[in-house]
RNA sequence: GGUCGCUUAGCUCAGCUGGGAGAGCAUCUGCCUUACAAGCAGGAGGUCAUAGGUUCGAGCCCUAUAGCGACCACCA
């Protein structure tokens, strides 16, 4: 070990002996019980963020916990082919090329398209391994590998062939930007200032008006109604009459339709069936024209001549002028108005009448939702079932055809004789109606996440009975952010059940997302992102995934403050002078063979009992307790709470406390028990080591090696701790330096209090028949950390000298001696304030103890543990009183 | 409009099935004690948002209110 800790010094190196020893791939025991994760697969292009690492050091932390507990463990790494963002990009490029992607054509697209991909590809894995990642590369998966599109082919045409999969005229959500469709969940909402258009329609034949109000004038060209609520009062006579369209001057007709607010507006509504969701499900039930005002790029198109062409809002503005112009405008009013807006390029999403493929939800969500209700899959936290369900439960048919060529090509060919649509995995040579060797295959392609729902078992080889798909399906948690709920987990479920009528995991651990030190969301156009490589860079990776799991809770969001990785490093910092002090005190022997075998069980860590003394069993009690809690706490996914207690116990008990205790040991020039010590620090910092591990897998390697290189198994795959049988808790002996650790606590404090230096030593006499021969025992500590130069114990209270200060404790009374220093009347006076206080403490257990509710309903054990704590103040009240008497 | 979450020390956050309020950072005091000054020891700092309720007992459960946030829906 070197002497200052630097993670660069292992980092690389361990990641690569790991790797090169097989220890990502699942060991060849088949005896085990499996354990898989499937990596969420980022997109192939991307970068790692924030996000990533903490979804990458939540699974690597559970993998290798249940690695290390024997499981036959897999985490599949892959990523996803992520259409739109990167044919996006290769456009992009393209363009700074001064060409088009149609100007190169659909095969040579995707020659450029793969060509980036294998440029900017597996960065993000380079960067994954960065982070620890104990993912099994072997087996690493992308969506538009070979057997990843057969999956997505032989659901495609199964779903097709079961009635699930339709071709259909709808109204879509199309991206003006990426020119294509999207699906509902790709639509985000923003809200934008506008203005809200109250616009005179003439009523035909009569001297009155319906004014109706917009948010868009532009589409009104394309009006082909008004409507109102049946039940306004204010229009009742209108209805069915008509009226004039202004600047078309064309007769529209005034109809009557329940989703009309009365409230809103001016009750009336101009009915645009081409450009809005609403209005289009209005012109059906009312059988009204469709009429497009807009072309094909989403310019205006040639309705009216002189707006031919022209931008939408330019548009908007000019007709708003014409109208205007010809007193048709009654007012305009500001408005917030939410708009539609792409979630990947952020540009504005119109509706739009097109022919697309869809997947009719109603029959794949039903199972979906009952495998949630009825716990086969649980969501944690357990709140976003609810969030699951709400979606699910009102789900709307899946828009998964994608006007894009980077993808999935739809394995629909059209029969150009007879116009049939054969569905097919490989392409037909005929059409299976007509016979017609005349066939095209639909341009179109497949949502990405039409492949990533097949993801957990897609990657293990389905729809082929592979190995592993029968080894490791259904897998059995799945780890990721609450942003891609819908888009990912909801359909992965439902597709889950659906291909292998099984669950696709178990478990749903859901995280929330990293923002900014001010709340924010991290984003590129804000630039607050951190980049979680320069972090590994500055502070190590331990030390990044520490500071994303300390003190942090499933399914919030994390603030990112870069003062936790202080305390990360910090911490690092003190584990490894731990560790050096633990190796530099080893007897010699001892560094030169390493464990001996005799006094040391290696697979189990567990030392020989015979030798050991008080806070040996002390610290072995509170590393026990360690080690269970933190089974149990990961096994419930509270990382947070696991990896606090590890710090807690390895910087506050084994560091602060146990290191110093044993220091007199270890400085004494006998060997035995020199050789005593180092094996209980060898031994509990090793076992620290263990349940540390999964959360910190570089420095603890690095140190374990370090403790027990001659013997066992690398800590990566060595046995996590386990929880009954071999560990004991020495409840005596913990109570005991429980109660001394209390009384050097009070002794600190009382010469803190009255400025007395270090180099001051004093006497301490100790009053107890409870502990005679503990303190004798351990008095070679209590002498070094409660500052004194002598320690005499005894049952009485005789030879007690008038100048002593007093601690009053549990079973025992401590008096120090001060001579000159002690002000009996300062001393008085603290005595009294010690009196008032433990007189409040008797009166709160006796208040207690006499409420007949609280003695006869509360559980027994817990009325017993009052009952000895108020008999412990009252000795120790009774002990104050005394003192105070004879002083 | 609907759903969900948050509100705990100056700051950022933990707090398991209800049983005496915790951490890190910041702050104050004293220490260069031979693992660590990236440290050690000690201290100060909280009516757990507010108001009710359930309970022997509430930070935790229930109801309402307020502020903040997220998501869903989309009323033009």
């Amino acid at each position: 070990m070197n002497d200052k800790l630097n993670p660069k010094d292992f980092e690389e190196r361990l990641y690569k002996e790991w790797e090169e020893k097989g220890y990502f791939k699942p060991s060849d025991d088949r005896s085990k019980e499996t354990y898989c994760i499937m990596m969420p697969p980022p997109n192939v292009t991307g970068k790692l963020h924030m996000g990533h690492a903490l979804d990458a050091t939540l699974q690597d932390s559970l993998i290798r916990f249940k690695r290390m507990q024997g499981f036959r463990t897999l985490w599949l790494p892959g990523s996803d082919h992520a259409s739109i963002s990167t044919e996006m990009k290769v456009v992009e490029k393209l363009k700074a090329e001064g060409k088009s992607k149609y100007d190169i054509g659909r095969e040579k697209f995707l020659e450029e398209t793969w060509d980036w991909t294998h440029l900017y590809g597996g960065t993000i894995q380079k960067q994954q391994r960065a982070l620890g990642c104990s993912c099994d590369w072997s087996r690493n998966r992308f969506t538009l590998d070979e057997g990843m599109s057969d999956a997505v082919l032989e659901q495609f045409v199964d779903l097709y062939n079961k009635g699930l999969i339709y071709k259909g005229k709808r109204m879509v959500n199309w991206c003006t930007n990426c020119n294509t469709t999207v699906s509902d969940i790709e639509v985000e909402y923003h809200e934008e200032n506008t203005h809200l258009w109250h616009i005179r329609y003439k009523i035909v034949d009569e001297d009155r008006y319906v004014v109706v109000a917009t948010t868009r004038p532009e589409t009104m060209l394309g009006d082909t109604a008004v409507a109102v609520h049946p039940d306004d009062d204010r229009y009742k006579d209108i209805v069915g009459k008509k009226c004039i369209l202004p600047i078309m001057n064309k007769e529209i007709p005034i109809i009557a339709d329940k989703f009309v607010e009365k409230d809103f507006g001016t009750g009336c509504v101009k009915i645009t069936p081409a450009h809005d969701m609403n209005d289009y499900q209005a012109g059906l039930n009312h059988d009204l024209e469709i009429i497009q005002v807009f072309d094909e790029n989403f310019k205006m198109g040639n309705l009216v001549p002189e707006y031919e062409g022209m931008d939408l809002l330019e548009a908007r503005k000019k007709i708003v002028e014409k109208l205007e112009e010809i007193g048709a405008l009654v007012k305009t009013e500001d408005y917030v108005h939410n708009v539609g807006k792409c979630e990947r390029c952020k540009n504005t999403i119109e509706p739009k009448i097109s022919e697309q493929w869809f997947v009719s939800m109603e029959s794949l969500a039903k199972p979906a939702i009952k495998a949630v209700k009825s716990g086969d899959i649980n969501f944690v936290p357990k709140r976003y079932e609810k969030t699951y369900f709400n979606w699910m439960e009102n789900i709307q048919d899946w828009c998964i055809s994608r006007q894009l060529w980077w993808g999935h090509q739809i394995p629909a060919y059209y029969c150009e004789d007879c116009g049939h649509i054969n569905v097919s995995k490989t392409a037909p040579d005929k059409c299976e109606k007509c016979g017609s060797t005349k066939l095209k295959q639909d341009e179109d392609t497949l949502d990405t996440w039409f492949s990533s729902a097949l993801w957990p078992f897609s990657t293990l080889g389905w729809p082929n009975k592979t190995e592993d798909f029968e080894d490791f399906y259904p897998t059995n948690v799945l780890i990721t952010g609450y942003d891609i709920i819908f888009f990912w987990v909801a359909r992965m479920i439902f597709s889950g059940l659906y291909c292998t009528n099984k669950r696709p995991f178990k478990d749903v651990l859901i995280h929330g997302i990293i923002r900014d030190s001010q709340g924010r969301k991290m984003s590129k156009s804000l630039g607050n992102g951190i980049d979680p490589l320069d972090i590994v860079d500055k502070y190590g990776t331990d030390s990044l995934r520490f500071s994303l799991l300390s003190g942090t809770s499933m399914g919030n969001d994390i603030r990112y403050m870069p003062e936790k990785l202080d305390q990360a490093s910090n911490f690092c910092n003190k584990i490894w002078n731990a560790a050096k002090f633990v190796i530099m005190n080893r007897p010699q022997e001892e560094k030169i063979i390493g464990f001996k075998e005799k006094k040391y069980d290696k697979e189990n860590h567990k030392h020989v009992e015979g030798s050991l003394r008080i806070e040996d069993k002390w610290i072995i009690s509170k590393l026990n307790i360690l080690i269970k809690e933190v089974t149990e706490n990961i096994e419930n996914y509270d990382l947070g709470v696991a990896v606090d207690k590890i710090y807690g116990f390895l910087w506050n008990e084994f560091c602060d406390w146990y290191i110093e205790m044993v220091k007199p040991r270890i400085y004494s020039e006998n060997e035995e028990e020199k050789l005593q010590v180092s094996y209980v620090l060898d031994y509990v910092l090793a076992l620290a080591l263990k349940v540390l591990h999964p959360f910190m897998p570089f420095i603890t390697t690095e140190i374990y090696d370090s403790l027990v290189k001659y013997t066992g198994k690398d800590l990566m795959v060595s046995s996590w701790p386990k929880m009954s049988g071999v560990y004991e808790i020495y409840d005596e002996e913990s109570k005991f330096i429980e109660n001394i650790k209390n009384v050097i606590g009070e002794i600190r404090n009382l010469r803190a209090n009255m400025n007395v230096h270090p180099s001051k030593k004093s006497k301490l006499i100790f009053v107890t028949s409870k502990y005679k021969d503990e303190i004798k025992e351990t008095s070679a500590f209590i002498e070094k950390l409660g500052f004194a130069n002598e320690i005499i114990v005894q049952e009485d209270k005789k030879d007690i000298p008038d100048n002593a200060v007093s601690i009053m404790a549990e079973d025992m009374e401590v008096y120090i001696p001060f001579e000159e220093l002690v002000d009996i009347e300062e001393e008085k006076k603290r005595l009294e304030g010690e009196k008032k206080r433990l007189e409040a403490e008797v009166l709160r257990g006796e208040k207690m103890l006499s409420n007949p509710g609280f003695v006869n309903k509360a559980p027994e054990a817990k009325v017993e543990e009052e009952k000895k704590k108020l008999e412990n103040y009252k000795e120790m009240l009774k002990a104050v009183e005394e003192r105070l008497e004879r002083m």
